[in-house]
DNA sequence: TTGACAAGTCACCGATCGGTGACAATATGT
DNA sequence: ACATATTGTCACCGATCGGTGACTTGTCAA
């Protein structure tokens, strides 16, 4: 047991200023999230990154749980109902044309949000109390956006829509591990641009085609 | 420095048997990315996995990356194009039909296999030259399917498949971790029946609708 | 002025990770 | 029978992880 001292150094930009601190704390893990993933989202990690002593966060905020919850709470982590919406009002019940329009408008919004990205990937992977909230929070939302569409009877338009939005989820997630999909180039515009129109025609063909109602599956199940 | 000995036990079930031996790391590797993902993937996990000493995980495979090398070059880490394919034959040209059957039968065998699963999630967050391979192998097989498939003039064949195969991938990878998506059961049979026949219905109705060429986006990039 | 409390710094703990060297026990060829 | 190489076991190393206790220093009210 020997010296312990040397806290020191109130000449560096080290104010103390809670606020500022906390601050810092939650802008970090944003940017982790973004860099490293959710593997890297450590208590030293983050610390690291808000150029802070790590004993602060469990000070500030209980540990690396709460951190995350305040994190959650905080943050602007998904596209908003307007940006997907676009100029649509709020009660205007939409075709498919629009339908078509707020899923690309959807994919351009996530592929802007790196921090949005690491947690669908955390998603796919942990089941904790943290991740759960957030995606209950999008479910609700997906739901609402879902009821204000006119759909021809006999369409099942949640079906349609779940996997037009969940194949451009993965393709943007995709987007950052690998250059292509099936021959796409997933990092040019011009690679996007055939994944738009792929879905905007999908959506209006399958809109415009009378429903051939047939709920058994052609195959059978095994 | 002490003693040091006591390798001891012949008695028990440990033969000395090399093929054996690595044949159970391998297995092992499957178990452990099965159940915990890529994140769990090392040595020791394996190693515990296999019941046998990490030192020759070292010995057999020089080390993680030889291993999961070995891994990669052993295994039915994917749905074989037959499988895919169904009962069209090899050198058959498929229509629409066949090209929605055929994402349903994809679909399925994906649900089948959780390494595959595993594997998936881990491309969407590492960048290794595993991974890569397994990716450029799965590439080529698709590839090489979308080729047999008669597309109508003027319409993307490829970028539809790629969208639609997105979306059931990525359903499949989220069921492990989600109940629902937009309100569609994942967990359950009538949850993927509905999907199945949107993708079905997609198809059909993308390849019936007279294409209409417009290769500018309807909304312009920001 | 002074004393209490919050803000910030540092050292250390136990657990686990990947990796290695030293050792014992068996099989095999001569 | 004996030497040798192979199979398997164990102990240990350094690094990093989450987490905590002990410390100093600034701030502000009494």
């Amino acid at each position: 047991m020997n010296a312990r001292r040397r806290p020191a150094a109130s000449s560096e930009g080290h104010e103390r200023d809670r606020k500022r601190t906390t601050g810092q704390i939650l802008e970090a893990v944003g940017r982790v999230l973004a860099e490293h993933g959710f593997e890297g989202l450590g208590v030293n990690a983050i610390a690291r990154e808000a150029s802070v002593d790590k004993v602060l966060v469990y000070r500030y905020f209980g540990g690396l749980p709460g951190l995350l919850e305040a994190f959650a709470a905080h943050g602007d982590h998904w596209p908003s109902a307007d940006e997907v919406a676009g100029a649509a009002s709020p009660d205007h019940i939409v075709g498919p044309a629009e339908l078509g329009e707020g899923l690309v408008r959807f994919a351009r919004a996530l592929r802007k949000r790196p921090e949005t990205q690491a947690i669908l990937r955390w998603e796919l992977h942990e089941h904790n109390e943290l991740v759960d909230a957030l995606a209950a929070a999008r479910e609700r939302m997906g739901l609402a956006l879902l009821e204000r569409i006119d759909a021809p009877k006999g369409l099942d338009v949640a079906a349609v829509t779940s996997v037009l939005a969940a194949g451009l989820t993965y393709l943007v997630l995709r987007a950052k591990t690998a250059d292509a999909y099936n021959g796409i180039d997933l990092r040019s515009k011009a690679g996007w641009e055939r994944l738009e129109d792929a879905v905007r025609a999908m959506v209006t063909a399958v809109a415009a085609t009378p429903a051939k109602r047939g709920r058994k599956p052609r195959v059978p199940h095994v």
